[in-house]
RNA sequence: AACGGAAAGUAGAU
């Protein structure tokens, strides 16, 4: 049984779930861990309805779920943001008086903040015996998602004034709520605690950070920071194009696009996309069809539906409706 | 042997 817990486990981190479910099939024993390692994989990639049916399959079978089962299928519910099947979960739960355990309670809480159900997610939150910082991180994370950037930081401030010390994840949530209202002052002082708590050379914060200060109005600061770090990946000098693009620094951009392409790094979809929305902003028309199709034939990336929603904007707004018009009717997707 | 907080950081429109 250990065995092929372990099997079915490895199979599903190589993302091999099909494998994973065939060694599920053929072991002739199973216990509660093999059932939760199969359900944690399909809610881990999200596939909510494989795992919720694994879950009626385990209780038909008589195997009772323990708190790693709970946790898994809350998690494949919060995925698709199923507030209904998530309650009928909760409900299971109170009932075996599991609500008390520290993972379940953080999962619950992100459950309904994913949902946007807020007054339930405090009430819980409020009743947990047991809260760590993932908790106060679910809460946050969802304020922060739904817009509520005052109430994420006041959250964040608060989990502070608690003793909690914030991690990387906490921050950049924290930065996320700092961009969603512009929260300039906010973000620097976040920025201050980051350096303060070593994390300043982290990679997702440090992009973190330059979007927070494009998004606050001052592409200087994100320039700042930039230029400050010592590790810079794609995502980094994406993040730098986008700040150029919602700045409408058509010129900055395209030389932030040139510069990492002779430091070796190549260029991604999102990439592109950021130079679109900088050509865009700009009035480029020309430029922006010089990229679209650079993508495709000098890196080997096939334009996604967002590219062509771009392409729209682009030549939208710079007039030419009907060209964009034919567009979007010679569009390769479906459009959304 | 299985489990929680980041759409794990960057992008369009509104």
């Amino acid at each position: 049984v250990f065995v092929g817990s372990s099997l079915i486990d490895m199979y599903a981190k190589c993302k091999r779930l099909d494998d994973a479910h065939r060694i599920f099939n053929r072991l002739p024993k199973r216990n509660v861990v093999t059932w939760s390692a199969l359900i944690a994989a399909y809610a881990q990639r999200g596939c909510a309805e494989e795992a919720l049916q694994l879950f009626k399959q385990m209780q038909q079978e008589g195997m009772q779920p323990n708190q790693v089962t709970f946790v898994s299928l809350l998690k494949a519910c919060s995925g698709i943001a199923a507030q209904d099947r998530g309650k009928w979960i909760h409900d299971q739960i109170i009932e075996k008086g599991l609500e008390v355990d520290l993972y379940i309670g953080s999962t619950l809480v992100d459950l309904y903040a994913k949902c946007g159900d807020f007054k339930d997610a405090q009430v819980l939150f409020d009743r947990l015996p047991r809260r760590d910082i993932a908790t106060w991180s679910a809460l946050i994370a969802g304020y922060a998602k739904h817009g509520y950037g005052h109430e994420a930081l006041q959250l964040f401030q608060q989990m502070a004034q608690n003793g909690l010390v914030p991690d990387r994840v906490t921050f950049i949530c924290a930065l996320q709520s700092c961009s969603s209202i512009a929260a300039h002052e906010h973000g620097k002082q976040i920025h201050m605690q980051i350096i303060k708590n070593g994390f300043e050379s982290d990679l997702r914060i440090g992009s973190s950070l330059i979007d927070m200060y494009a998004k606050c109005g001052s592409l200087e600061n994100a320039c700042v920071v930039f230029d400050r770090s010592t590790k810079r990946n794609v995502v980094t000098w994406s993040a730098m194009i986008a700040g150029c693009a919602l700045h409408s620094n058509y010129s900055l951009a395209l030389r932030f696009f040139e510069d990492m392409q002779r430091v070796g790094l190549e260029p991604n979809c999102v990439t592109y996309l950021c130079l679109l929305s900088a050509c865009s902003h700009a009035g480029l028309v020309e430029e922006g069809c010089v990229y679209f199709k650079m993508m495709r034939e000098d890196h080997g990336l096939a334009p996604t539906l967002v590219h062509y929603n771009s392409m729209a904007d682009l030549l939208g707004r710079a007039g030419f409706v009907n060209e964009a018009e034919d567009l979007v009717e010679c569009l390769p997707f479906r459009p959304d």
